[in-house]
DNA sequence: CGTTACCCCTGGAGGC
DNA sequence: TGCCTCCAGGGGTAAC
């Protein structure tokens, strides 16, 4: 389900309840998600006071104590992950894998595909985790533009869709905003990246930076439901112009949306307004 | 080096 | 109702 707009809601759904709480203890009930989880984790996390709350790409960055002896708890939600503050003592559900628990609440990820992760990083520089350090640029970042995008292209002759959702080049666009901001800019998913003009780029750059955004402003209204109930927490994107329309007329011309597989994902787009 | 195929896993949808 | 196939918003790894 989480792209990086998901992922950032979540981030600040959890910010008016844990930073600044001390944890009185986890529950790890997997051995492992997408990667093993670290042995000794809940007790490694127990007394340890969460300072912040940050984000990299899709993985939410819990930073405890990481300045004073302490380290980086790092999550991933994959496909299917989900973070829910529940009442302490809650009883767990299937695919409810780990507790974070303070005083006053419970964080709980549950995740039924296991694609999620689960880690630990000791020490004050998070950024050096292996898995962090490889990635991307940010696409919510002043650095993250037109004219960036065509520099780091040049040598790149296969389709910008698929390029889009690698996040060692830049981090966050998943399978469904690649898409909608490949329509919005009238961009084919099919065109080789090196053959994709400047200009075009300076288009497609603020295409992706506004489809986040706006999927972000549109989560945020439903942040005190999503880390009370069990409400969804899934798409925030409210419509999408083209993901999952394969059939239906296009927004812009009426013709239908196509449906095509690139690099094992499926791929909507207008072979009409995209070339 | 760049690009693609496969794999990790469960659950829901749709065909028969 | 059951059984089968296909599909799903991610990403690490191996192979070309």
């Amino acid at each position: 389900m989480p792209e990086l707009p998901e992922v950032e809601v979540s981030r600040q759904g959890l910010l008016p309840y844990l930073p600044g709480e001390r944890i009185v203890g986890a529950c790890i009930r997997t051995p492992k998600l997408r990667h093993d989880i670290p042995a000794g984790l809940a007790n490694r996390l127990t007394g340890l006071r969460i300072d912040a709350i940050l984000r990299r790409g899709k993985y939410l960055l819990f930073d405890c104590e990481s300045k004073r002896g302490g380290g980086w708890l790092i999550l991933h939600l994959g496909m299917s992950g989900s973070l829910r503050l529940v009442p302490p003592g809650t009883p767990e559900k299937k695919h409810d894998h780990f507790d974070l628990v303070v005083a006053r609440t419970t964080l709980r990820l549950r995740d039924p595909r296991r694609f999620g992760a689960l880690l630990w990083h000791e020490g004050a520089n998070v950024d050096a985790h292996p898995l962090l350090a490889v990635l991307g640029i940010e696409p919510l970042s002043p650095d993250f533009d037109g004219d960036w995008l065509h520099t780091v292209t040049r040598r790149r002759s296969g389709p910008i869709k698929p390029l889009l959702m690698d996040s060692h080049l830049v981090v966050g666009i998943g399978n469904i905003y690649a898409a909608e901001s490949l329509f919005h800019a009238g961009i084919s998913p099919l065109r080789a990246a090196n053959r994709i003009s400047l200009e075009r780029y300076r288009t497609l750059v603020p295409a992706i930076r506004s489809t986040l955004e706006a999927s972000i402003a549109a989560g945020g209204s439903s942040v005190r439901d999503y880390v009370h109930s069990d409400g969804g927490a899934g798409c925030f994107q409210l419509s999408c112009a083209v993901y999952d329309r394969a059939g239906a007329p296009c927004t812009q011309c009426g013709k239908p949306i196509h449906n095509i597989r690139q690099a094992g994902r499926s791929t909507f787009y207008c072979t009409h307004c995209q070339r």
